[in-house]
DNA sequence: TGTACATTTGCACAATCATTCAAATGAAAA
DNA sequence: TTTTCATTTGAATGATTGTGCAAATGTACA
């Protein structure tokens, strides 16, 4: 059975029709495409990594991370913005931490998969 | 404590050095981060999506993502290429199916961490 | 007050990337 | 063979983005 619509063949149309409906109870794509670019730069990587491990300041995660404190202090904002991480000011300088443990744990798999 | 190397001030050297060092234990960041990168796309996303309900042709996932055929297989062949995706050939058509399920599981947690 | 220093911000640029169009490939049917 | 159709590929492009430089902000200390 296949239907031609709007120049799109679909060859398997209730095959279609039942992953479609699946999909729909996720979240959407755009929002978790969006979270996992979060996650998907080596800088930021590095950062999540390190805080893992413990609290920071951003003087010490410029030596970890390898860039220019203005870098790190742009991806660190980005990072804020998602409420991945968060930070407190102590004096002069400014401790960032890990907002939760979620995005631990997705890492946690990730190296899983890596380590196979 | 702190020292000054290279123009970077490090203000709690023997934290950073325990800090690194426990980096060092996972994947390289790199290695991560582009595996991240494969998910980390609305497209590639619910490429991934569908193919965890059923196996799919290349003409039905165009339906169910809602990009040129050409585009679609582009990022088919980016998959493919990090091993996310497996095809097989049937005459004309190509069948498409996840390679694992490891990526499915980090999609879950994902997943769970946007709907809480 | 003024100096020193940690951090942030605005701007600019190079590089990456997702997408489309047009052409090529390959396989079945006529 | 020729035609038809599913899929792939290559080239081009617009948009996004990670980064550094220079300037601004803010805090502690002399």
């Amino acid at each position: 059975m296949s239907s031609d619509v709007c120049d799109i063949t679909i060859i398997h149309q209730e095959v279609v029709d039942r992953v479609a409906g699946e999909m729909a109870k996720s979240p959407s794509a755009t929002t978790m495409a969006e979270f996992l670019k979060a996650l998907a730069d080596p800088t930021r990587l590095k950062v999540i990594q390190a805080l893992r491990h413990s609290e920071l300041c951003v003087c010490d995660l410029t030596a970890l991370v390898g860039i220019s404190v203005s870098g790190l202090s742009h991806q660190l904002r980005y990072l804020r913005n998602k409420n991945i991480v968060k930070f407190r000011k102590e004096g002069k300088l400014a401790y960032y931490s890990l907002a939760d443990d979620h995005v631990g744990q997705i890492i946690d798999l990730v190296s899983k998969h890596i380590n196979e």
